[in-house]
DNA sequence: CGTAGACCTTT
DNA sequence: AAGGTCTAC
């Protein structure tokens, strides 16, 4: 076993691990309250294809890491790793300020907890998401932390926790089936799992890729990154909609603008925001889609429409002010708050002035006004 | 094409 | 009811 440590100067304005770890964006990260280090498994692509066991902590000014490799590894790309899994490149007090307030009073005088947007590994952010569909996070990180423990490999034997890493899809074609994922209690996801696992072996066999990872940088590529057509892609895979395909665009594939669109969000996009849909609105989104099969059978036009007046009003990294704004809405629940309770805000778009296919062109996702220049 | 229900399990 | 998806009208 190699051992690395190291550290980064971060205050829990930019990063508040907690609000990153738990809320929902990962799945396997566990805390020990004894110590304050958290613990998960992960696969430092391109680094080295297996998983490592990965140990973080912080404190007011610094953000603390461990690794424990099986493989000898430099100690300078382990630490630009972890600077990318938490793209610490952006800048989120300057995104808030420059990009999101000028537009939109709802971060006015608003804490950003340190929530982040996470850059994560494709193939376990779609397995993780496909368990996601009309669930809870405590369960949600049950089921992930199974897969891994039952189909995953062992890492280390001689520690007192067994730490196993996240299965690739050929590992759960060979030791999962429905039937023992359901025995676990996966419920009708299992079959989901199952399904999408066996299309991406015989995908990756087609174009002669083995690891799930550069298969989907293989997808991102082919498509050039448009997000439409990945999306399109990702909708192919069973118990993938438009939400689940979403979360994997803005976590796996990194795609900055895109904004997953779930009852939390579509709940206060009508009472914050006041979206109604128009009929010419659907109307051209609906000959946007014609072409894209997947995308026209299962998307449902009003939260595409939420969603791309988000992208509008938000900008480039606007699934990154949905992330902020999610943890609200779920932190200080105003569900049982009243909808009749007007809200300031007068609708964002009139019909004639809000066009859609605006909002469906692609953004240039290099742009680096809110990159910072060192850490 | 949009809408309602079912779908597993746990809180 | 939970950060949906799928199927049948």
């Amino acid at each position: 076993m190699n051992e690395y440590r190291g550290f980064f100067n971060i205050c829990r304005r930019s990063l508040q691990l907690e609000n990153v770890l738990q809320t929902g964006q990962a799945f396997r990260w566990v805390l020990d309250s004894e110590s304050g280090w958290y613990t998960n498994t992960l696969k430092l692509y391109p680094l080295t294809p297996e998983f490592q066991i990965i140990r973080l902590k912080q404190n007011d000014s610094k953000l603390e890491y461990h690794l424990e490799s099986s493989i000898k590894l430099e100690s300078r790309e382990i630490h630009n790793w972890i600077k990318q899994y938490f793209r610490m490149e952006v800048d989120v007090e300057k995104l808030c300020e420059e990009q999101w307030l000028p537009n939109d009073s709802t971060f006015k005088g608003k804490n950003l907890r340190g929530v982040r947007v996470l850059q994560q590994e494709p193939w376990e952010t779609l397995i993780s998401f496909i368990c996601s569909s009309n669930n809870n996070i405590p369960r949600i990180s049950q089921m992930c932390q199974k897969l891994s423990s039952h189909y995953g490999n062992l890492l280390n034997k001689h520690e007192f926790s067994n730490y196993y890493s996240f299965p690739t899809s050929e590992e759960l074609c060979d030791r999962a089936s429905v039937e023992s994922l359901r025995s676990l209690g996966f419920g009708y996801r299992a079959r989901y799992i199952i399904e999408t696992a066996k299309l991406l072996v015989q995908q990756k066999k087609i174009v002669g890729i083995i690891n799930d990872t550069e298969y989907f940088q293989y997808i991102s590529n082919l498509y050039k990154n448009d997000y439409l057509q990945i999306r399109e892609h990702l909708m192919g895979y069973s118990g993938v909609g438009p939400k689940v395909a979403d979360c994997v665009c803005l976590m796996g594939f990194h795609m900055d603008d895109i904004v997953p669109i779930d009852v939390h969000i579509g709940r206060v996009a009508k009472r914050d925001y006041k979206f109604v849909a128009s009929k010419k609105e659907l109307a051209i989104l609906r000959d946007t889609y014609s072409t894209m099969k997947l995308t026209k059978k299962k998307i449902n036009y009003e939260l595409e429409l939420i969603r791309l007046m988000f992208k509008e009003l938000w900008g480039p990294y606007a699934g990154w002010a949905e992330g902020i704004l999610f943890f609200r809405e779920i932190s200080t629940p105003t569900t049982l708050a009243p909808i009749s309770k007007e809200s300031k805000k007068k609708r964002l778009f009139a019909d004639t002035l809000y066009d859609p296919k605006n909002a469906l062109k692609e953004p240039n996702r290099r742009q680096n006004k809110y990159i910072k220049t060192e850490v």
